[in-house]
DNA sequence: TACCAGGGCCTTT
DNA sequence: AAAGGCCATGGT
């Protein structure tokens, strides 16, 4: 199967290592591989342009280009974010992040595991759970584990996960999405304030997972994931008060945020 | 209100 | 080599 060509603007490595997503890994220098929607995808960063391959273009242009948030003009907002300093700089420092609009129940699950915990850790725990829970796709690649498999677990079957104390509020959650008690459409369509109450009735399931959700999963763009992270940066950039326009553009201004204080040394020096 | 719960990768000391 | 923290939340 030939790639897929195209010349859409952004950053695979920032993108994929910012800490919304934790299925991709880096293949060599300039690709990148890791499995959505049941499907292994490659993709390789050239001068000017991005390959895509494992997937047809009928796939890409249906559920891909949404995936990857292809049809908002990020040089618009980021040019209004840009009146800010703070995100100035943030967004000079990754310019080609973009904001995964990812499976809601695969991002649920996967911030109930990311509380308390670190990025490559958070990778390797939801490897083994699709590797031992999902669908074979290839001899290294696992779909991620459906709510309905996951919901007929035991405790004692997600022991060899090492998720702590988590397994119980991973439990809960497959167990209410796959009742149909937490759906998917219904956390998209309520406001913000009430899509994270509706989430918050998951054991496991607080503010900053909610949020997390509901910004990657279920297309809430103000939702504003704060966790020590996020403090620390909103206090040490704005002092305690975040502007009106990091507020317009809440969810992409929180992952420059974010990328920018845990990677930036700039920043970090300024943490001290 | 403060602390603790699995566990392991990573950073700092 | 050892210690502490980590995209938190619920229970005591």
């Amino acid at each position: 199967m030939n790639p897929i060509v195209t010349d859409i603007f952004f950053d695979p490595e920032t993108t994929f290592f910012s800490g919304q997503c934790f299925r991709f890994t880096a293949k060599g220098e300039n690709t990148f591989q890791g499995v959505v929607k049941n499907k292994v995808l490659t993709i390789t960063k050239e001068k000017d342009r991005l390959l895509f391959e494992g997937i047809t273009p009928a796939e890409f242009e249906s559920d891909f280009a949404h995936y990857f948030d292809l049809h908002t003009d990020y040089s618009v907002i980021k040019a209004e974010l840009k009146n800010d300093p703070v995100m100035a700089k943030a967004i000079a420092f990754a310019p080609g992040l973009r904001l995964l609009h990812q499976d809601f129940w695969e991002t649920l699950c996967s911030f109930i595991i990311s509380q308390n915990n670190n990025i490559p850790r958070i990778t390797g725990i939801i490897e083994n759970f699709s590797r031992a829970f999902g669908e074979k796709i290839d001899k290294d690649h696992f779909s991620f584990p459906t709510a309905q498999v996951v919901a007929n677990l035991t405790l004692d079957d997600l022991a060899p996960i090492k998720t702590g104390f988590r397994v119980k509020y991973i439990l809960d959650a497959a167990q209410k999405v796959a009742a149909g008690t937490v759906q998917a459409e219904t956390a998209q369509a309520l406001p913000l304030t009430e899509a994270v109450a509706y989430l918050c009735q998951i054991k496991g399931v607080g503010e900053k997972v909610a949020h997390c959700a509901l910004l990657y999963g279920a297309n809430h763009t103000y939702a504003f994931p704060q966790d020590v992270w996020m403090k620390r940066a909103v206090d040490i950039f704005y002092n305690g008060d975040v502007p009106e326009i990091v507020h317009k553009y809440a969810g992409i201004a929180q992952l420059f945020l974010f990328y920018y204080i845990r990677n930036c040394e700039e920043a970090m020096a300024a943490t001290v």
